[in-house]
DNA sequence: ACAGAAAATGAATGGTTATTCATTCAGTTG
DNA sequence: CAACTGAATGAATAACCATTCATTTTCTGT
């Protein structure tokens, strides 16, 4: 019945202000994955955080921001964790969406917990514009290098029949699609095998570049 | 500011309780999309069905079990649909396949208030395992036609290297990705777009029974 | 037209929860 | 070590909201 502490729990008040927030909206994270989102209470965050009632309060003014907060979170974590891959001069085109690929399915990123996030506040865009405002911009930022390294490889390979815009929409719907499954039926699917039915799409479009996995 | 009612607002008594309880759950939807599951209240779904506050405990008990008859609502009216096209003696193979992407991005499914309903809930399983069970039957039984289609198709076309099994699994997850994107940017795709994206899937697996769209 | 049954109403109730702020506590400075 | 600063606390408050139920309205059968 007692609740559990997250790591940074009962740390001295020298903590900085920057390291508090993000422990309350890793806090959040874990209610409203447990709770849900209607269910996540002040009282429930701050428990959990093994802190007082009122501290939300103080570092965020009100639940409300708190919530947006814990949405960017999420969301730069994601969006920046891509465009690293994006911008690695290291890697070439085929390495760049290999490197998606793995991103999208690592442990870090489909994070039970971290996918209740996600699709709590999809489920909430169409009454909450705020929430749909903080993915916008980067949602179309991912989609604009996605599309530019499949019509790379197009180029590069012999794919003259791929349309790349509607690769990386197909690709892109295919990846939140299998997210969903790893969140709402654990049993049925795990990550490395949505990854690898990521890859069976991939090996249609660029079948000499990727292959599907064997055995599955 | 006035609360548009329902089209079966204000209609007399002699309503039977079946269309009584409709009325209510169709307020509901209309609330989960306007407001989101947690701002949801039942002064909303009264309102919103111009009829007192007191209904819905007479009909429903308990708000819990509105939201709940509302997912079973919706889930009902997808999986008796989908059912019927399963069972239809007249379709063959791939009309059946034809009807089902047909249906899946119908303008009666893809409301955006229904699938805000959808996602609302979605992004709550983990935490209410109640609404998950309400899926969990039904999406058993969907996989399990729609991979029994695909390897009829396998069978009476020419193609040995499809996995059956596999293509339900990606179908599926796209199909769910889509969704997501008519409801989340339904600026940037719309149902008919949607429809062509699924499709074009389907075109790589069985190239001589489905052509991607020309001129999209 | 009347009585009884059923459906609907909405003011009142009680439980829950976000927010406030006076007080306590810990770290820092001179 | 004493005075100061700002972080943290949690009891108290005020707003909100699901649920109840005594009362009113409508329907049905005779």
């Amino acid at each position: 019945m007692e609740a559990f502490k997250t790591e940074l729990a009962g740390t001295p008040r020298s903590l900085s202000k920057q390291a508090r927030r993000k422990q309350l909206i890793e806090a959040t994270i874990k209610c409203i994955a447990d709770k849900g989102l209607s269910g996540t209470t002040m009282a429930d965050v701050t428990q959990q955080a093994g802190l007082s009632l009122g501290i939300v309060n103080l570092h965020f003014q009100s639940k409300e921001k708190l919530l947006i907060e814990t949405m960017r979170y999420i969301s730069k974590e994601y969006s920046s964790g891509l465009t690293k891959i994006f911008n690695n001069q290291s890697l070439n085109t085929e390495q760049k969406i290999l490197a998606h690929i793995n991103f999208d399915f690592s442990r870090k990123i489909t994070d039970r917990n971290k996918l209740a996030v996600w699709f709590a506040f999809w489920g909430e865009t169409k009454s909450r514009p705020t929430y749909l405002s903080i993915c916008a911009s980067y949602i179309g930022e991912i989609a604009k290098n996605l599309t530019e390294l499949f019509a790379l490889l197009k180029q590069q390979g012999d794919y003259e029949q791929v349309d790349p815009e509607l690769v990386c929409t197909c690709y892109t719907a295919l990846c939140d699609g299998l997210w969903l499954d790893l969140l709402v039926t654990p049993k049925g699917l795990n990550p490395s095998q949505a990854q690898d039915v990521a890859m069976h799409y991939l090996a249609t479009q660029f079948p000499n570049h990727f292959k599907t996995q064997a055995g599955r």
